[in-house]
RNA sequence: GGACAGGUGCCGGAGUGGUCUAUCGGGCUCGCCUGGAAAGCGUGUGUUGGGUAAAACCAACCGAGGGUUCGAAUCCCUCCCUGUCCGCCA
């Protein structure tokens, strides 16, 4: 959420920002200056009636204790709160439209994002290792992964529809055994705190992180229940701290986490479907730090960093990308994608996502810190997939598979899994 | 799911219609005192919105939202959460 008093003062400084990210994005701008110069104009009114009547409503507890008349007093009073009980609904109303409008602008790109509208123009950062070669037609995971009796599409599409998977036997100790090396070595290795939250929110918390009330149609409502699928652990953990004001020695705070992710993926039907490539529920081990506004880009790198040891512990080629403004997510205002090569497939696939969300989610949850002049900020937070599962697998069966059709496990993993070579 | 008891400030804990400007105690801040400390004394101590150059000042907030009233922490309704017991259950 954008800061009111900044689209006040300077409302065509954040028009020209928003406009980067394309020509929607500065929608509901107007409407919502509006709204504040009317919610405004009602509040004043209605507290200059408040403190009238707060005044008279002394004097006849006064006067009445004296027993005294009070029937000069009395008269009009009734008026009066009807009066104030109006303005109070206006007010109410002009609020809730303010709020509608703030919680759906998106945030503000990075003073220094790079300029762009689509994909193509997001500039590769660096790369990492080299694309596996193969003295041999390498297949992809789905190929691979059936065969070897670790993937099973017929069973989950039974069970379940398209977008599921059915890890098996050795695939699904691969599952577990990467969630459980991530996790050490985040917690262990990085200084992150492990976390295991809820994997149902309530709707203020998808409101916090930004997924509502915008993007309702991406997500799994609980029939009849106002709780909600995570799409990511983002939603539960940054909003461990929504409504707190943290000590600036509180921060960071860096967390971990493990949660499955659901996500109804409307509308990209058809697009990278093969295997495992996008799932209607799919793991995921996520980092989130909350940090003080003067180190959070400084944050950035170094989450980032963290999410790309783990393809580089692994062995896995993969490139950084900079997301340009127009391909920025609605709460990002700089964002990292690491793409890790699967060779069977020959693509980069997205397996991680680091983003600095600067004040936006902050102001959303009511996530303050006490600053050192005494004054309550809102923090600024980040998060990074530390990194996505499912497309973590596809890399590492698709670079480590042999001639014969086996999978040669990268030794950072042989104890977790409890063998080096699968097939 | 059922019954009962609760939810007040940083913490404990009063307050059942009117100077509540939320008693009191503890904690913490700053100051005095002291060689230094303790004790003691004094002082201050929330959030949000409006307002202002900044203040002053004003309004709202006693779990949340409605209602009654000239006036609500207090009375009424709905909901949420916590505790205890029962039921159910991994």
């Amino acid at each position: 959420m954008l800061d009111i008093g900044l689209i006040r003062k300077d409302p065509e400084g954040v028009r020209a920002r928003l406009a980067t990210r394309g020509a929607t994005a500065t929608e509901g701008l107007v409407q919502v200056l509006q709204a504040d110069e009317e919610r405004r104009k009602l509040v004043g009114e209605v507290e200059k009636l408040k403190s009238e009547r707060n005044t008279i409503s002394k004097e006849i507890g006064g006067k009445k204790a004296q027993g005294e008349s009070v029937d000069d007093l009395m008269a009009g009073m009734k008026e009066k709160s009807d009066r104030i009980a109006a303005l109070d609904r206006q007010v109410a109303e002009v609020e809730v439209q303010q709020e509608g409008l703030l919680l759906s602008i998106p945030n503000l790109p990075w003073e220094e994002c790079p300029k762009g509208t689509s994909p193509t123009d997001n500039p590769v950062v660096s790369k990492w290792g080299e694309p596996k070669k193969f003295d041999f037609k390498a297949k992809d995971h789905v190929a691979l992964g059936e065969a070897l009796g670790i993937l099973d599409f017929t069973a989950s599409a039974k069970i379940s529809g398209s977008g599921f998977s059915v890890y098996k036997g050795a695939g699904a100790r691969l599952e577990r055994a990467l969630i459980n090396w991530m996790l050490n070595l985040h917690s262990g290795e990085h200084g992150y705190t492990e976390v295991s939250p809820p994997f149902l929110v309530r709707e203020a918390s998808m409101v916090g992180t930004g997924q509502l009330p915008k993007f309702r149609d991406d997500m799994y409502a609980v029939e009849g229940g106002e709780l909600f699928l995570v799409p990511t652990a983002e939603v539960p953990v940054t909003n461990l701290h929504r409504e707190e004001i943290l000590t600036e020695a509180d921060l960071p705070k860096r967390y971990v986490a493990y949660t499955p992710c659901f996500r109804k993926e409307a509308g990209s039907a058809g697009k990278e479907t093969r295997g495992l490539a996008r799932m209607h529920q799919f793991d995921k081990v996520e980092l989130v730090c909350i940090e003080h506004p003067d180190r959070s880009m400084k944050a950035l790198e170094e989450l980032c960093g963290h999410a790309e040891a783990v393809l580089q512990k692994l062995g896995l080629h993969y490139r950084k990308i900079e997301l340009c403004a127009g391909d920025l997510g609605f709460g990002a205002a700089r964002c990292y994608d690491l793409e890790v090569w699967a060779p069977g497939m020959g693509q980069f696939l997205e397996v991680s996502s680091c983003s600095n969300f600067r004040d936006f989610q902050a102001r959303r949850m009511g996530l303050r810190f006490k600053g050192a002049d005494g004054k309550n900020r809102p923090c600024h937070t980040l998060n990074g997939s530390g990194t996505a599962l499912a497309r973590l697998f596809i890399a590492l069966v698709e670079t480590y598979q042999t001639k014969d059709g086996k999978v040669e496990i990268p030794e950072t993993l042989w104890a977790l899994l409890g063998t080096k070579t699968i097939g």
